[in-house]
DNA sequence: TTTATATATTTGTCATGACAAATACATGGC
DNA sequence: GCCATGTATTTGTCATGACAAATATATAAA
């Protein structure tokens, strides 16, 4: 009998946690009025660290799929916060930029992403934090493997 | 310039590895052919281990909202694999039962939980696991305090 | 009892994730 | 150039999460 428990299980314990840091998230966005959310906040980074992504670039980074990357970088462009150019040399592809009133608001953006890690992390020291991310990042090499 | 940087975040990790561990878990069920959700799964879970829970109490023990409890246990039971009884106590609130198909698929999905726990968590020794589990407690005890 | 308020659950809406199908453009082979 | 195939992106559908509003029943207060 295989019984899992998912009171000791960390992948399920990852989930959990996973949740609950994006409601603290949620809940810090409204308390500054920031109508952004937190999908919306990971795409704005990456264009803020380096304009002129595809959305096939994006998709990489955000490890989100073509549909859900489209529709975020769409309701983005409307809120003003990026721009989609197409790509003159390649027509089926666009170059998104972040424009400035996008800037404005990844300042913004950095500052509750702070604090809402304060939050999370509050009373682990750095080491511990270190051991966490390291093994975060077995984790995403392992799933990753397997999806291939 | 508080900026924070993703590719160092253990906020951000967490939220990727719940991502990519969903993943595992979809194709795992779907490799066996079985027409659950992760999030279906987890209620299954809570009914399989202690049957007449109400909706509330699911809510409370899978962190989910009301509606979203509501919703899944509504699919279930179309599904066959739960019952929803009205408590003759107060009629407002149901008693939830799993079903004998629902006990059947349970134990199927144990052994899929259980194979993508080992997937995602190959190359950590049990020690390093108990770390990783006792922070993310310990997160989950951060973020519930601040949504108090 | 009557009324106000609290509780259990459901429904509606929007954003997102998974996944499949559709669109539009590119590229290689003929 | 023309066609088959590949690539970049979009759209549609369903399940779920967040959140607000609605419904039904319970309970407390007057």
């Amino acid at each position: 009998m295989n019984k899992v428990n998912l009171e000791t299980s960390v992948n399920h314990h990852i989930a959990l946690s996973a949740i609950m840091i994006k409601r603290v998230f949620y809940k810090i966005l409204s308390e500054n009025q920031l109508d952004i959310t937190p999908e919306q906040w990971n795409v704005l980074y990456y264009l803020s660290e380096s304009g002129g992504l595809t959305v096939g670039e994006l998709r990489e980074l955000t490890f989100k799929d073509f549909a859900n990357v489209s529709r975020i970088t769409q309701k983005l462009e409307v809120a003003g916060l990026i721009e989609k150019v197409r790509d003159s040399a390649d027509k089926r592809a666009f170059k998104l930029f972040i424009t400035d009133a996008g800037e404005e608001i990844t300042k913004k953006l950095h500052l509750c992403a702070f604090e809402s890690t304060n939050i999370a992390m509050e009373g682990i020291d750095a080491p511990t934090r270190e051991i966490i991310l390291k093994n975060l990042k077995h984790i995403l090499r392992n799933t990753d493997n397997y999806l291939k």
